[in-house]
DNA sequence: TCCTTGAATTGACGTTCATCGAATCAGGCG
DNA sequence: CGCCTGATTCGATGAACGTCAATTCAAGGA
């Protein structure tokens, strides 16, 4: 399921905001991104799988870190994957979820406000 | 108007994500700092802003740059404004807009997947 | 084969959000 | 003062979003 890079997230994107102004479609293209993360629970998956033990979680613990229901985390993680920031991966019963890090650090590189170019 | 910075900003935040689970309170105040960037013309506003020579830009260059209203610029820039990523300062007939670049470096170094820390 | 468990999809409901037109506010100038 | 221009606020409307209960799908084990 998902095994591949969504196109949005590839090229994904541009120099640095302070640098020069955004095209309209660079700009939605990031903004896809940035949605993707503008929810507290997305974020909190996003990390919790970032910085699960081998680079990897399973839903099953994901779903205990919170108050809401299988379905919901189902959504998120979803959203999170059609953007491109995470890609999910079927072992068995079992599916573990695990981050895109050139995706992370390229919104990392376009937020720099240093002139540092951040080579992904 | 607004000069001093939001609350929410000054405080935001932790650790890369990548590093450690983020906290139900960071995901919270981060992503209001996201949400405020979920959207195209947000982003070209402030990638706009950032890029201007001398840093800021006034309401009437940006207007101009969309194919929008007035009352929907201002209402984008209220949203970036109290999200604490730019400040707005009145200088006779006109209103200048510049970025809170300490804010911006944050967001970027909670993107980081490399161990750097970015001090700010 | 059937049943059980983990995960995703569907459909519905209430809330939040982007956008606009109209009205209002803030300064400068005649 | 009265007007004009730039910017914000207000109110309304239609679309997008987060959440859940119910259902469906996928993979193992009895």
């Amino acid at each position: 399921m998902s095994k591949q890079l969504p196109i949005v997230a590839m090229n994904a994107c541009c120099a640095p905001l302070s640098r020069e102004p955004l095209t309209q479609d660079q700009a939605v293209e990031l903004s896809h991104l940035f949605k993707a993360m503008a929810d507290p629970v997305r974020l909190r998956l996003l990390s919790l799988i970032a910085s699960h033990d081998g680079g990897e979680a399973c839903v099953c613990d994901l779903t205990d870190a919170f108050d809401l229901t299988g379905p919901t985390i189902s959504h998120h993680l979803k959203v999170l994957r059609e953007s491109g920031l995470i890609t999910g991966d079927r072992r068995g019963t079992w599916v573990y979820y695990r981050v895109h890090p050139e995706v992370l650090a390229r919104l990392s590189a376009v937020l720099t406000t240093t002139g540092e170019a951040v080579t992904a």
